[in-house]
DNA sequence: GCCAGTCCACTGGTCAGACCAGTTGATTTC
DNA sequence: GAAATCAACTGGTCTGACCAGTGGACTGGC
């Protein structure tokens, strides 16, 4: 911005609460504290950034719902260091539709779109590894279904094949809004849906569902693995989503 | 989940401040506390909710750092419930960048899907309203390039025509997040681009861009809608990525 | 030497009470 | 009536204390 557009900006006051945690997540994201490992005990903190312990543990707390850290009492190693992950981004999208900002439709139809341009852009950039761990996927899914396990090792097989798919679009970022999405998604018609009538027929309806995605990524049909998404999306939620929001979700499908 | 798959779950301890935080927050995404009214004094809650006041802070500290509510010294009324925003999520997409989880190609190609499938949406679902809204703010945004005014007010109408368009969607996620990517963005590479040298051309070629987008999107030519999108971020930040990142952004142009 | 059980130092979670700087609105002063 | 003053608040911070729980060191018996 040119400078006499706004030559001075408003200062606003810095709690030391945040101070303390700016500085921790600071070293959280640049890698100097990596995943896994410890911050020093709350009483250690206080003396090495001067404050007082109720402030040391507001700035922990808010690291801690950003999902940077977790700590557990008792634990004489300190808060663990958790990295950065999408859970915080599917607690930011199950608010969304919680507080009835944004209907269960759009939610849905946000998933299409991500999953959509995930396949598509699988198609275009996968190389041939992401092709035999996708297949690989696929197969245990398979004999999953065919053993009649429950659907819960299921769907993390599954879970595991579209974050396969996400990997090969080389876009993390995709990968992770679709889980958060997913999970946000989940979260809200779990009970609806997890005793499904058939859980047999629907698993294998869901491999042969993912076979034809990766036969679509492997060929290199953008186009038609990103259709693919947004139809079984279509297929499978339909039912479930209010009936205005029904045109919704069928607006995404035309000609995407 | 059949009842055989898992039979219990752990139970994890929940902390006072979490019950706490939950009350609180269950009641503004319910809407029995809108954006806007009044949270009690913090010894208020003290008293309400049973707890020590540390608890209580803690509480608020994790609903401020949701953006859900905001609070200021020396206010008498207490803290001011926000509602639900879009600050959260540019805050955690932020976060992953910035982390080098993802690259700002990664995050650049994201907002080309998000703006693209927004415009391509829109041209589908536009109503007469929406269009007038449109054409509008590039009427705004074409006087204030031609009064030669600072790249501030310009860039706020062009975020402005950007939500209408997000909000002709009809899809209000779509439109949170393009802005927290948006914002993200700009975060990111704000110093870079700010004082472009002729800013002045630089204007003159959005609005253009902008008017190319509303004909399609009255048109309701939804597939070109979208291309435009992609093609006008490609052509702005294709410089600015590093160039092993080119690849994904042209990756994203191809037949989408 | 090894393993069970006990014990204790220490952790995070919570509370109570205090002080400060800043805001607000009523009160006083001119 | 406007300006200065004041007192009753607020949230932000610090201190010190207690609790339940954890985990490593210690101790006993084998």
């Amino acid at each position: 911005m040119a400078a006499f557009d706004a030559p001075f900006t408003p200062v606003e006051p810095v709690r030391a609460y945040q101070r303390v945690a700016e500085q921790i997540e600071d070293r959280i994201l640049s890698g100097e504290l990596p995943p896994g490992s410890r911050l020093p005990g709350e009483r250690e903190l206080v003396s090495q950034f001067g404050v007082g312990r109720s402030t040391v543990r507001e700035a922990l707390r808010v690291l801690q719902s950003a999902g940077l850290i977790r700590s557990r009492p008792g634990d004489p190693l300190g808060a663990e260091v958790l990295g950065v992950s999408a859970d915080n981004l599917s607690q930011a999208l199950g608010r969304l539709t919680r507080s009835h900002l944004c209907s269960l439709g759009e939610l849905i139809q946000f998933r299409m779109v991500l999953e959509a341009e995930s396949n598509r852009l699988a198609a275009r950039l996968r190389t041939e590894d992401d092709l035999t761990r996708m297949a690989e996927l696929i197969e245990r899914m398979r004999s999953l279904a065919d053993a009649g396990t429950g659907l819960r090792a299921f769907s993390e097989t599954d879970a595991l094949f579209h974050r396969a798919v996400a990997e090969a679009s080389r876009n993390v970022l995709l990968g992770l809004c679709a889980r958060a999405v997913h999970d946000a998604v989940v979260e809200i018609i779990e009970h609806k849906i997890a005793n499904v009538a058939d859980a047999a027929a629907w698993m294998a309806r869901s491999v042969e569902h993912h076979e034809q995605v990766l036969a679509a990524i492997r060929a290199g049909d953008a186009p038609h693995a990103a259709q693919l998404a947004r139809r079984a999306l279509h297929a499978y939620y339909a039912d479930h989503v209010e009936p205005a929001d029904r045109a919704l979700l069928t607006a995404a499908l035309e000609d995407a």
